[in-house]
RNA sequence: GCGGAUGUGGUGAAAUUGGUAUACACGCCAGACUUAGGAUCUGGUGCCUCACGGCGUGAAGGUUCAAGUCCUUUCAUCCGCACCA
């Protein structure tokens, strides 16, 4: 037969498409899988990327779909976001248009790959009935205070008059228009993540077997749990006239109590309510109020990379131990929102303090005392013990530390408490392409969420994106609306929401198609969820991950789902490269995937994938590898003509066989086990594939009619995953596609009479023999022996061992 | 700096988890068929050596009858976080 792949490919993705073949059972006692790759941001051509991930997930929803199991494998459109509002911008395109033709041309590509998607399952995250449910999310999060407005600093572009993310901003300058960002106080909308800081860390401990480790550890240090001491320094009664008596005292958080006795000064953030109050009033000099004011200016980001600067605030605290008085200073390393914007300052002990200190000649004080510290050098930052410290000299720091907080805690002086890194999530963007936050700000009321009758808000069409400001505020009637209360004028949220919100919940909607009442059916989720495997790229370790896991709980606890996590299982697989490189527009040296399925089809796409690494390692290009791929499978279809048509799996007796002839056999059903065992979780189809080349070989090498159509039957089962269009056409002439089902490993073909064992000298092999299997390890070592000769003589054996089925090692001086 | 990985032929990579290192491919070499081959088939291919043999999984030690695999130290590359007190 000759291979011919665009004509079977499109014959095939006809066929399955006409017989709806990959649309999931309503049967919901079936046992399910659901396998779901990390869904596309329509950019409006697939990219070898999306390949790698598609025909990963396609590969494992198609063996466990032809292992009897009820298999759930959807795609949709992440199709919100700010590239629409980009290529509106440049090529004068709406983004609508832009985005859902960019959808119908990439569901075109995606279908040339035969990826066996539930296609009535599909949607993108800026359908309006999509929309409609993540604005019902939002409302009952508003209405149980998950979700609330506050002012914060973000990066701000004065001429395009638009927030930008700091991913957008490059070096200090707007990424479009190159005008210096400046940090600007605004209103927004932040999601309350961090009440679920400890549980989100908790659970990591329940995924630990189907996550990768790496992953584990980058979300447990985004989470950044800290224990320590928190407590207040009470500013002396000077310092509080200075301050017109408006501040007594600021809190300062340490996870280092036991170096409390060598505080020589304290460190406000530039932020801090005391600084502003410095500011505002004027209480310093014009040079320190500059100094503060181009600190403010700075972004917290760009902060760190700069050298550590500050000012002395001319004021002082009383130190809640000693009694003495402690100089204050604004400096620029202190994080405003951590620990209260305010650090006790150790620099004897801790390196940044030290930098500080000895910049500004500030007084140090020695508190742990060891015989590897230097202070003339660098701060000592480890197990000492105590000196200087009072009633707490001599004890290990590491005791102080516990005898400190409990003397803070019985005299009411100070707390043990535990800070997290993480942040609340700012949903706010303000930007049109997005789904509008469902707010509504009343003059009467205040913040009042929209009914949810009229959900949803959906956008409105005529605008036009020029990228400056956002077209949501300066529409003439959008924001019009009355008040869902009282009933009075009133004005719509014209932020809307991050991207990230939508992708936190699609794995959701995807267990009901089309629900036009609810976001999803209860029993629909309780069957299919929780995801059995997660196949996407690990940029994605953290925030998408993250969110979508407390999106998880948040739902949970408003009542729509009774599962804790979303991904039993995560599969991050590696980048796609050439020449060393990720492939890359600006590099030019992409791969484009139309062509390549032009040139060799779509299955030799996915073979050369899935067989050149394994998934979670960078796959390197290699064209003549993808011309290997290709010869594979015209091999594989040239040999069908030596197997004579069936529609069951032949039986034969294995005993009758001669020796090619089993180990044809043995090599064959040796391929189905390592393939049953890669789709358990390795997920190494380069090893399946390499063992169908080897099954393919001996099969060549016998001329048995019943062993190759055995064993063409299960190579094509095996194969099917991979190169699902050349295996189904072969198996529709030679099997009746019958061979598409789980197929019994038979363990008799594994079964031998004779087996070859190496004999290795003090672990080096030597020598092999043949012996029968039935022959006991005395005979063995004896026979071992025999064949050694050479390698005994003049030598004293000392030890044998016999390995058995493997090798005998003789052990000589 | 902290954290996480990864280092095996000319190349992509295997190695049943402590048991014959380099499976399977790509590339290369030789041969066959052919008017021709960038098609197909067959054979060879870790390094050193004429050979006997020796060496060999980033490097150096260690444990073991036996180490790519376990332990210690170290080097290199990649990724993530980056003043979180």
């Amino acid at each position: 037969m000759d291979y011919n792949p665009s004509k079977i490919e499109k014959k095939w993705q006809q066929i399955w498409s006409d017989k709806k073949s990959f649309e999931p059972s309503s049967d919901l006692t079936k046992p399910k899988k659901y396998i779901l790759s990390m869904f596309p941001y329509p950019s409006g051509r697939i990219h070898m990327g999306h390949v790698r991930n598609y025909t990963i997930s396609d590969a494992i929803a198609r063996h466990h779909r032809n292992n009897g199991f009820n298999v759930l494998h959807p795609i949709g459109w992440d199709s919100f976001g700010m590239p629409a509002e980009n290529a509106a911008i440049k090529h004068k395109l709406h983004p609508k248009k832009w985005t859902y033709e960019n959808i119908d041309y990439m569901r075109s590509e995606l279908a040339g790959l035969g990826l066996s998607f539930s296609k009535e399952r599909e949607f993108a995250t800026s359908d309006p009935l999509y929309t409609k449910f993540e604005q019902e999310f939002i409302i009952k999060m508003f209405e149980e205070g998950l979700l609330y407005e506050k002012n914060q600093n973000v990066n701000w572009c004065p001429h395009d008059l638009t927030v930008l993310a700091n991913e957008q901003v490059e070096e200090d300058k707007c990424w479009r228009c190159g005008t210096t960002i400046v940090q600007k106080e605004m209103p927004g909308y932040y999601i309350k993540i961090t009440k679920y800081a400890q549980e989100l860390l908790d659970d990591l401990k329940t995924l630990e077997k189907g996550w990768p480790k790496q992953v584990l550890t980058m979300q447990e240090n985004w989470i950044g749990r800290s224990e320590g001491l928190e407590f207040s320094l009470a500013l002396s009664d000077k310092s509080q006239q200075k301050l017109g008596k408006k501040f007594e005292s600021y809190s300062v958080f340490t996870t280092r109590p036991d170096t409390i006795y060598g505080v020589t000064y304290t460190a406000l953030a530039p932020e801090h309510e005391i600084v502003k109050y410095l500011v505002e009033h004027k209480l310093l000099s014009d040079e320190k109020i500059e100094a503060i004011t181009n600190m403010q200016n700075v972004s917290e980001r760009d902060r760190g990379t700069g050298d550590k600067e500050g000012v002395s605030l001319e004021i002082e605290v009383i130190h809640p131990l000693t009694g003495k008085m402690i100089p204050v200073w604004v400096a620029n390393f202190v994080l405003a929102g951590y620990g209260g914007g305010a650090v006790m300052a150790v620099p004897s002990h801790d390196q940044r303090d030290y930098e500080f200190a000895t910049k500004y000649n500030l007084p140090m004080l020695e508190v742990i005392s060891s015989e590897n510290s230097n202070l003339a050098k660098e701060a000592y930052v480890d197990e000492g013990l105590l000196v200087n410290s009072g009633e707490f000299d001599g004890l290990k720091n590491s005791k102080a530390k516990k005898a400190i907080i409990h003397h803070f805690e019985s005299n009411d002086l100070g707390k043990k408490v535990i800070n997290y890194k993480l942040r609340d999530w700012g949903i706010s963007r303000q930007r049109y392409w997005g789904a509008p936050i469902p707010l509504i700000h009343c003059k009467n009321c205040g913040i009042v969420p929209e009914k949810l009758e009229n959900l949803p808000i959906t956008l409105p069409d005529d605008v036009e994106i020029t990228g400056e400001g956002n077209p949501l505020e300066t529409h003439p009637t959008w924001k019009q609306c009355t008040c869902p209360k009282c009933g009075s004028e009133a004005t719509r949220e014209t932020d809307t929401m991050d991207t990230f919100v939508q992708s936190s919940w699609y794995f959701l909607r995807y267990c009901t198609p089309n629900a036009q009442n609810s976001p999803f059916d209860g029993n629909d989720a309780a069957y299919w969820m929780g995801v059995d495997q997660y196949i996407g790229g690990i940029e994605h370790a953290i925030l998408h991950l993250l969110y979508a896991r407390f999106f998880t709980k948040a739902l949970r606890d408003l009542g729509y789902i009774e599962i804790d996590e979303p991904f039993n299982n995560l599969l991050t697989q590696g980048m796609v490269l050439k020449d060393g490189a990720k492939m890359s527009k600006s590099k030019g040296n992409t791969v484009d995937p139309d062509e390549l399925i032009q040139k060799y089809g779509a299955d030799t796409a996915r073979l050369f994938i899935l067989f050149a690494a394994p998934p979670v390692k960078e796959l390197e290009w290699n064209d003549s590898a993808v011309e290997g791929a290709f010869k594979y499978i015209k091999k594989l279809t040239d040999r069908a003509k030596n197997v004579t048509p069936t529609n069951k799996l032949v039986t034969i007796d294995h005993s009758t066989l001669d020796k090619q002839e089993k180990l044809a056999r043995a090599k064959v059903y040796e391929a189905l086990k390592k393939s049953n065992e890669v789709y358990q979780g390795s997920f190494a189809f380069n090893t399946v594939i390499a063992a169908t080349m080897e099954a393919l070989n001996a099969l060549s090498d016998q001329k048995h009619p019943d062993v190759w159509s055995e064993g063409y039957y299960v190579l094509l089962n095996i194969l099917e995953p991979i190169i699902p269009h050349v295996c189904w056409e072969l198996s529709d002439t030679l099997f009746a596609c019958e061979n598409f089902k789980e197929i019994t490993i038979l363990e008799e073909v594994f079964e031998v009479d004779s087996i070859v064992l190496a004999i290795t000298i003090n672990g080096k092999k030597r020598e092999e023999i043949e012996v029968s299997k039935s022959l006991d390890k005395e005979a063995i070592l004896e026979a071992a022996k025999n064949v050694s000769g050479k390698w005994l003589e003049g030598k004293v054996l000392i030890k044998e061992i016999y390995v058995p089925n493997k090798l005998v090692n003789l052990v000589v001086k």
